[in-house]
DNA sequence: CGCGTAATTGAAAAGTATCAACACTGGTGG
DNA sequence: CCACCAGTGTTGATACTTTTCAATTACGCG
């Protein structure tokens, strides 16, 4: 659930420290605050170097639905930006944020110049596209109980971190059922 | 929900056509015949010539959760062969099928030296990647109705193509309650 | 201390799954 | 030509799960 690309984030580590690249520029972002807004055109793409954000887009039910967390190394933006699209979702950080970012111009150029780049960055997505789909198959098939001991297997001290609406919307449920549950399995 | 990639399948065809590619043999399948089985080793990619495949893999309890159905021009294999894994999914024919088959090192090959063959390939992952995403959030959070009535805009005559279990598989529901539904809109 | 946000809980309503029986269809063999 | 069979589709009744709505408590911070 919390997603981190670590061969992306010390190669991107390594171009910017070794000066090799000045495309990439430093900024950061204070918890709560947005870093990408759904609807809104996107010009850069961003690989994150610390902290955690949320990836989550708003239902025209009004539900919030979480996609997923971002960590160390994970990518933002590339979507919209390859196909020129505006943004499907919002991207908003939980605690303190450092992220890179690239301009499009200079992020195609890369793609196009440094094939290492261009494989790592296909890496990415394919690593994207396989968590989707395994996820959206487990959380169909497995009822809220069943989801909930994965994420505490996976992550034992989640409920410290992020908050238990964060969670509800990352499952897809509501906090209700969330709450029902935890209390039902704390009782065995 | 039927995925096809116009713009892949003319560049593809064109390489085949011209002859200025030999690594893509064609094949073919008859209904119900699988291209690929889940957990089993992928050596090739594959992009669809003709006809409809499913694309489904099943879970710890059993069910098939339908990813996709894949026509024209939309590939398959790609994520296991980048990543080096066993299949996540099964890739199973609905009627007959023709598709292009290119082994992986020929792939890597054409990935590194066809610039307009990478930044296609990338388009269709960006492509899937979106798909899926807004997919399982709607999923999440919408009615069974609601799901139909979507599905009966964008694929009219949707049932007389796919079977109604593999629409409820692709929804995610069971047969029982995709027929409920289905009986109560017609009733309106 | 007071305020806003996050968390907890109960009760009723809505939505879905499960189980089980039956109908329809096309093809096969006696 | 009919009987049978397997696959597909249909329907009812019931139990279970989850949402919805609403009220209350706990917590962090200026």
């Amino acid at each position: 659930m919390i997603r981190t690309n670590k061969e992306l984030f010390n190669y991107i580590t390594n171009l910017v420290l070794s000066g090799s690249d000045h495309s990439f520029s430093e900024h950061h972002f204070a918890p709560s605050q947005e870093i990408l807004i759904e609807g809104k055109k996107v010009f850069s793409v961003y690989i994150m170097k610390s902290g955690m954000v949320k990836c989550y887009l708003t239902t025209d039910t009004g539900n919030n639905f979480i996609q997923e967390f971002f960590g160390e190394g994970e990518l933002f933006g590339e979507i919209e930006l390859m196909d020129d699209s505006f943004s499907y979702c919002t991207i908003k950080a939980i605690d303190m944020v450092s992220v890179y970012k690239i301009q499009k111009s200079d992020f195609l150029q890369l793609l196009d110049q440094d094939k290492k780049f261009n494989r790592l960055f296909i890496g990415a997505l394919i690593s994207k596209l396989k968590y989707k789909a395994t996820r959206h198959s487990y959380n169909q098939s497995h009822t809220i109980e069943e989801k909930l001991m994965r994420l505490k297997m996976k992550f034992p001290d989640l409920e410290k971190v992020i908050s238990k609406q964060d969670i509800a919307d990352y499952l897809g449920i509501t906090l209700r059922a969330l709450n029902r549950t935890i209390k039902a399995m704390s009782a065995i």
